[in-house]
DNA sequence: TTACACATGTAAGGCGTTACATGATTCT
DNA sequence: AGAATCATGTAACGCCTTACATGTGTAA
């Protein structure tokens, strides 16, 4: 269900088609928020027929069309609710820390190899993020000046704190993760050599 | 993919039933990987299909019987083709920070409401992953214990290191949560009256 | 004219959730 | 006799992934 309110969340800033939303879905939301063309173009459908969105045809070239989307009075109510409501959180599915529990039944070198990769993975991560979250410090991001210029300037400054809590919040992840697998990395090595 | 190999490896200690590996997953396992009994029954019977378990039926009381589940030898190599393979990463996708990226489209109250329930779920998980890794750590595991029984004496210190590794990055992670709500709600207060 | 970007989907299948269903056994 | 526990599923639906599929526009 988030997927419908990351994408009324960009479109409420100003309308787009489905080809600019994925492009954002790999870039700035994608980061927190990850989804493929493929269910993006349905899912805008479903959010016209449910009342959210309207979609108009708009020229494109010479015998191309494309198809605009921009947030009905409905589909902002919708965003206002899902803001001010609690989510329920789900349980716990995580594939790395049910591999590390088992790790045992790995040979030491394809347990360090996982470790590193684990260490990669979030490395990448981050660093996407620390981007991200300097451009937000720096004013340089264009989605958020966008959305400035769409925001009465009374909620400018809460905008940018928020989306720059948001980041702050998934970089002290990153980091508690590559911590642990270092720790891991240095436990392999132990448990390996005795000595 | 994950819920065949949490099966597997509870399987691999002794023989169980699908309500026994049921109740595993409420508690045990469960604190990593949550599984509903509906979900448990029809993989069982997938799993056999594929030859890792066999499925033994045992009577229970008079009329009753009751299906027995015991790892095959492709049991035994999948686990460990699995606990040898380093996994994919799957990307992003974590509401908690989708939402607090759009904070300022909630009331304040709203807001703080988020941030406490994102102390409070992850207080109660933290408290759980203690209270197991004090059971870890004291030798008062029974699953633990099963598993040490099974396990070669040269193994048994890693068997026992690796799973508190696991719940320790759990817990890593849980405390990140919960110091970044807390930054979170002095955030909200702070922009809310900026005095 | 060729490559890259723009544009929009369908189809099959897997994984997971929620709700619905049923019956035997054992303990008090 | 009743409650709690043991035992095993089915059905419908939603979300997501992967692979397949097609066509236009624009700039070098």
């Amino acid at each position: 269900m988030s997927l419908r309110y990351a994408l009324l969340a960009l479109l409420s800033v100003e309308p787009m088609t489905g080809y600019d939303l994925q492009k954002e879905f790999q870039s700035s939301v994608g980061h927190v928020w990850h989804a493929p063309d493929s269910q993006i173009y349905p899912e805008l459908r479903r959010m016209e027929k449910d009342g959210l969105l309207e979609g108009e045809d708009v020229i494109w070239g010479q015998k191309g069309t494309k198809r605009l989307y921009h947030v009905t009075p409905g589909g902002k109510k919708a965003l206002r609710t899902w803001a001010n409501t609690t989510m329920e959180y789900t349980r716990t599915r995580d594939p790395a820390h049910l591999k590390a529990a088992y790790l045992e039944l790995a040979e030491p070198a394809a347990a360090r190899d996982q470790m590193r990769e684990h260490v990669r993975h979030h490395t990448e991560q981050l660093e996407q993020w620390q981007d991200k979250l300097r451009e937000l410090q720096s004013g340089t991001s264009a989605m958020l000046n966008r959305r400035l210029a769409a925001t009465p300037e009374a909620d400018r400054r809460r905008t940018t704190e928020f989306k720059i809590f948001a980041y702050e919040g998934l970089i002290a992840r990153a980091q508690t993760e590559i911590e642990w697998a270092q720790r891991g990395m240095s436990l392999i090595d132990a448990l390996d050599k005795p000595s």
